[in-house]
DNA sequence: CAAAGATGTGTAATTTTTACACAAAAAAGA
DNA sequence: TCTTTTTTGTGTAAAAATTACACATCTTTG
């Protein structure tokens, strides 16, 4: 793409060869890892496994997987996903590449880090394979290559989306009670919030649909459950102004 | 990064040769394209250059450059933009990878996008190479490669950040007016804003010194000047909590 | 010296955010 | 069945932030 001698007539450098241009890039292994989080007893947890690598013995690693010829980075993530959790529809969004030289013991590869959320209970598959768990994500550490870093990387991410997008819905069930709504914002933001404004808040919104049924099974007052109105988010997502730092 | 066959002992499948695994792996030729954005007559604009492919004779595209072997994608998307606008200390910032199969008619190429924010007069050197120049964001069209969609995501990945970081100041000069800078805000986001509010926010962050200099050859009123307090800024950085959405 | 054009400033109304306490419901255990 | 415990559910007042809005001043230009 850069061009080499700007002062010869632009026609006599042009590429015919497009092809035979590329042929002589240089090449990179590139993989994706997914940031795989849940929400399970209070906490934020993310899904690790075992590295296979000898030199990483008995430490975690996000799950990835090599980028195929031709494939989207987004079908590399998503397919992990699915292998892995058996699940569809899943969020899943692009984070960022990371490309340190050094960050694989193979050699230099390039992964693109995906952040997932899912509902734990939705995922029973495949977690019978031993190597693979659930971690809480305060108590990670000495993971796999820069796997530490790239959580971190998705933790802050989704801090920040989890803010100004409806994504925690995808770490709860359908219904939910504005409990398990709010311990899910305090958990992963990692602050205590008040409850009347923050239930004020919701209401104000006016986004989350009361269906008339109350929680199962708790130890105490069941609370009212909600669902989200995806479809008025949908339609009513408002542009924000204001300038702030 | 998968493991194959969970059942078997683990220490079975540990891979003792990280290198000969990551051989193995499909290579993909990696690119960055930076999209570099400038402040001039009141426009947002990119700068752009006219394809050096056949295939796109006469569509502009961004600056980019294939990722040396060993190289951060960071250095590579620095090395273009000291190539080619001379500049050091230039803001820069990943923005996301792109890999549509199609994206290359040389066959399968993915790139990571970078934004740039720099002073357009700065930037004397080498736009003198005619192919190159500064162009309206908003007249953009039939770009080369995708680059006019991910001129368009790297756009609107300012219009999110300038509201959040002080990245605008990167665009002015050392020294500018209050004017210049809600020009900016206006031009950026595409909204027209009170002047007397712009103001009281700026003054209510106390981030800006005033630095008792007025404005030099405007044909009315000079504006009294300010620079950005950096240093400030950086020591305040406040962290926000506030569902918004 | 008049006209044109941009700078610079304050206040009142509205909206949003924050802090804070008590009664009612259900479950658990005596 | 009654008492205790725990959690739900709700309102108001103060403070802070945002919005809408108009006029006098300064400088250049002709």
């Amino acid at each position: 793409m850069i061009k080499k001698n700007p002062y010869e007539k632009p026609h006599e450098h042009l590429i015919k060869d497009a092809k035979k241009l590329v042929q002589a890039y240089p090449k990179v292994p590139v993989t994706v890892d997914c940031a795989i989080f849940g929400f399970e007893e209070n906490k934020l947890k993310v899904l690790v496994i075992k590295s296979d690598l000898e030199y990483y013995q008995g430490h975690y690693s996000l799950l990835g997987d090599i980028v195929k010829d031709n494939e989207e980075l987004d079908q590399a993530a998503y397919r992990v996903l699915k292998e892995r959790t058996g699940m569809n529809d899943v969020f899943l969004d692009q984070v960022r590449a990371f490309s340190n030289p050094a960050r694989h013991p193979g050699g230099r590869v390039i992964t693109v880090a995906y952040c997932s959320l899912l509902n734990i209970n939705h995922h029973e598959l495949k977690i019978h394979d031993n190597d693979l768990n659930w971690h809480s994500i305060s108590t990670l550490k000495d993971m796999a290559f820069d796997h530490k870093e790239i959580v971190d990387e998705c933790y802050r991410w989704l801090q920040k989306m989890i803010q100004e997008h409806p994504l925690g819905f995808n770490l709860l069930a359908e219904k939910f009670s504005l409990r398990e709504l709010q311990n899910l914002y305090e958990a992963i933001l990692g602050v205590s919030l008040d409850r009347r404004n923050f239930r004020k808040k919701f209401a104000s919104m006016d986004l989350l649909i009361d269906i008339n049924e109350m929680e199962q099974d708790v130890p105490h007052r069941p609370g009212k459950l909600y669902k989200f109105n995806f479809e008025k988010y949908e339609k009513s997502k408002r542009k924000w102004i204001g300038i702030d730092f």
